[in-house]
DNA sequence: TCACTATTGACAACCGGTTGCCTTTATTGG
DNA sequence: CCAATAAAGGCAACCGGTTGTCAATAGTGA
């Protein structure tokens, strides 16, 4: 690898096949649980929280549009996954919790995940991978000023 | 960051949200190339072989599906940045590489984000690229492997 | 040679995300 | 208090990718 600037270029197409192959993965993954990665990632955000979020709240945590974020909350909500709470602060803007039948399903996913995160830990590094975690929040970062300062 | 287990979630995240945050990114920095982030990655795909490619071999490349591929292809082939050349070993695959008209837009796009890319540079130890690019790339594999596993 | 299988392209449906637009409700400043 | 603005939801269109199916061509092994 000779030129610096090609590291860079290297690494963002490798962000690109990492993002296609998980993506790919966690829908085999979380298939067997009645989920797809997204509506698994989206499932963790509410699951992580400490409270009850509003869609908009929700996409901002997640680093997606309002739009998409109620898209997957407005599936999640017909699966019986997620459940509205009027928001006393905002009456047009219910909150989002798990349902019991949300939680139930979560830990379970959560629990064969942490599974295969350990045997993937045994695989890397832990110094390596919080560099490679250090690369990347930088990398997006970088980037996403560049968007702030234009939209809108 | 207490267990080992959930750095890699924090990466698995950090991977979806660089990923959201630079194709986004992309589409911007290449829209006055008239490019966006998949047709400019499509052309680079051609640019930096040494040959043409046929469609599959192409898909194969970059870790998408053929049919993905394909839709790229046949939108570059629309606005003349592509081209296809017969294939002598089969008839129904032609080859495709970049119109002139296409490699001045892709030369130009290039020396563009080269010049990002070294101001990247100044910013994160190379060392540090180097060891997300393997880290990201055992990620990417160790999933591949089980996606092989599995299909077809 | 000829049947069987693999490769390929075309097409359509879907998924998860985006943008843009419109309407409704909150919030805020004069 | 009320007008202007911001925040939020809903809807539709699009983008880039996937899967699945079909038909046509290549490649193959008996």
């Amino acid at each position: 690898m000779a030129k610096i600037e090609d590291q860079w270029t290297t690494l963002v197409l490798a962000v690109f096949r990492a993002n296609g192959t998980m993506m790919q993965w966690g829908d085999r993954f979380a298939a067997p649980f009645g989920l797809t990665s997204a509506r698994w990632q989206m499932l963790g955000a509410l699951a992580l929280s400490d409270r009850p979020l509003s869609a908009p709240r929700i996409a901002e945590s997640m680093g997606v549009t309002r739009q998409g974020a109620q898209k997957q909350l407005n599936l999640l909500l017909d699966e019986k996954l997620i459940q509205r709470l009027p928001n006393p602060s905002n009456m047009r803007s219910p909150l989002y919790e798990l349902s019991s039948t949300g939680e139930v399903r979560y830990r379970a996913i959560e629990a064969a995940w942490k599974m295969h995160a350990r045997s993937l830990a045994r695989q890397v590094k832990s110094q390596e991978i919080g560099i490679a975690n250090q690369v990347l929040a930088h990398l997006a970062s970088l980037h996403h000023q560049d968007l702030e300062g234009e939209d809108q």
